[in-house]
DNA sequence: GTCTATAATGGGATAGAC
DNA sequence: GTCTATCCCATTATAGAC
């Protein structure tokens, strides 16, 4: 089961699963709470999904699926120089994260809860959204832009815009895309 | 019952709740898997503590108590100026999160699990420990060392060394202190 | 300080009717 | 696709003996 032929009852239990396990994690989660949101019986659950893991799989496909279209999307919108498309990048992933709120942050959070099978299976999405941030990090590298080591500082970037979720709060005054422009500021070393 | 006076069983299941506690988290470590690591029946850990939310208060106390206790002395014994003191943090923190590999990160990753009383009695530490990096940052931004917003920078910091949890290898070929002082190198503005 | 035994609860999951 | 009913199991926590 994949992203593209799911049922319509399957995609919202997706979105209300995903929400659940922003607010009170995965193991905290039970069936019978999600199937209450649906306001169905905990048992019908079961026809969706196989077991619990396999919504946590379809929140955490839905997550890193998302955030690799989003971000894709961005880098062709976005200008074509290192700076322009380091800020497009840092502002779709927390467009995903603390906008929508939801799947992608799943994704990060709750991986390691993932069964073995689940994630050799979803490692791939990972990895080619990762792919994604390494090739923007290292042109702004080559050009200068940022200065340091490839692994470590695609490292500390995704750290820092991931920790956000645990401390943004959207009535402040600022927006995800002036967090992004301020980190991007914050590593780069301009002529002033 | 806080740091100073805990009994030695006590102190040693603490120690055990915390490497426990970030192997598999919180919510899925049982008394049991505790009471098997001390090599004692689960019914002999209320002994020790009323029940399991003091177990994880415990460990959030000594894991923040200690970062505390270390980035103090790193202050003391370091030099006098901005860099060397915001390296200092940074080692500091990486040491007790990568080295010790317990209990802060148990306190950095778990304190949402903690329910509404242990966290006010546990929070004047924790705004110690910020405080002390605020602080930091402060002298560092003033001197020009850095620049931006006094806030987000803190926060994008303490963001990018708190993820290094989920991907450092110490079996790889950098220390901790070769990543506190790369991230040092990657935000901070030099004369080349 | 630890044991045995067990209470009390709530969890994931299934079967078969509708 | 959902319901009812229920099974089976693991969990936290307690009581009282040693």
């Amino acid at each position: 089961m994949n992203v593209i032929n799911e049922s319509p009852r399957r995609k919202e239990l997706t979105r209300l699963a995903a929400q659940l396990f922003v607010q009170e994690g995965f193991d905290r989660t039970t069936v019978r709470m999600l199937a209450q949101e649906m306001g169905i019986k905990s048992g019908s659950l079961f026809h969706h999904f196989r077991d619990k893991q396999e919504i946590l799989a379809a929140v955490i496909e839905e997550g890193t699926h998302n955030a690799l279209a989003m971000a894709r999307q961005a880098l062709v919108e976005c200008g074509p120089d290192a700076e322009s498309r380091l800020r497009a990048m840092a502002r779709a992933h927390l467009e995903t994260l603390l906008t929508d709120r939801n799947a992608h942050v799943v994704a990060l959070y709750e991986w390691r809860r993932l069964d073995p099978e689940a994630r050799a299976h979803l490692s791939h999405l990972r990895d080619a959204y990762e792919a994604l941030w390494e090739e923007v990090i290292d042109a702004a590298l080559a050009q200068g832009l940022i200065h340091g080591d490839r692994f470590l500082v695609s490292r500390f970037v995704m750290g820092a815009l991931n920790w956000t979720v645990r401390w943004y709060d959207p009535r402040g005054p600022r927006t995800p895309d002036d967090l992004a422009d301020e980190l991007v500021a914050m590593i780069t070393r301009h002529p002033a």
